[in-house]
DNA sequence: ATCAAGATTACCT
DNA sequence: GGTAATCTTGATA
């Protein structure tokens, strides 16, 4: 059990990937410094270049959105607001410029590095530790995930996903997603219900 | 060359 | 609840 996700999960239509992708585990090793960091992924949102306005690739390929193109397996990394980054899981077939928002984990392993990384030390309190990965940008700062990672193969070995059992369908919440202007009324936006570690209800 | 917007967060009252 | 922070990207108002 826990095996590596493959191709044949990540090709699938966004919204499929996006719902099944809630309790699968999300894992960063560190080659350099040997640290493993992973956390299990408790909300997420669908965006599709196809009929979503607010998905960065509605307007056709850039330089920014061009990984967002390629076929599921991918990540896809952005900068934004001028200070922080998102990561999403790269879905569907070549050219669709489909992808998933990780918006919400709940700590496994590497609590001291996330807490490290959020908040310039190893230990915090309880409270706090709800805090640690309830937001895109927050994962990202958490996992010390930044531009250089746009791009990373999934099927490899230093980022990739590892399959849990699927959350049934009653503790699956689906509704809008946030913070966007345009097609806001699709809801194509995932989490958990009752997770303490989603970003908001 | 210039400009406005942005899939957010933290800190303020 | 309100807003400042902060800068890359993509379009050209």
């Amino acid at each position: 059990m826990n095996d590596k996700l493959t191709k044949d999960f990540y090709t699938q239509n966004v919204l499929v990937v996006a719902e099944n992708l809630l309790g699968k585990i999300f894992v960063y090793e560190n080659k350099n410094s040997g640290i493993k960091l992973s956390a299990k992924i408790v909300e997420v949102e669908a965006y599709d270049g196809k009929s979503d306005e607010a998905a960065h690739t509605y307007n056709g390929k850039t330089e920014r959105n061009k990984i967002m193109f390629e076929t599921g397996g991918y990540l896809y990394v952005y900068f934004t607001y001028g200070i922080h980054f998102c990561a999403n899981i790269v879905t569907g077939t070549e050219g669709e410029g489909t992808a998933v928002l990780l918006r919400g984990m709940e700590v496994l392993e590497g609590i001291e590095i996330f807490s490290k990384n959020r908040f310039g030390k190893k230990n915090i309190s309880e409270g706090e530790k709800k805090n640690l990965l309830n937001g895109p940008a927050k994962i990202c700062k958490a996992f010390g995930i930044t531009k250089n990672q746009n791009g990373t193969n999934l099927l490899m070995n230093e980022i990739y996903l590892l399959d849990a059992p699927k959350v049934p369908k009653n503790k699956i919440v689906q509704t809008t997603r946030i913070g966007i202007k345009k097609s806001v009324e699709l809801p194509w936006r995932f989490y958990i219900k009752d997770n303490p570690n989603v970003s908001r209800i």
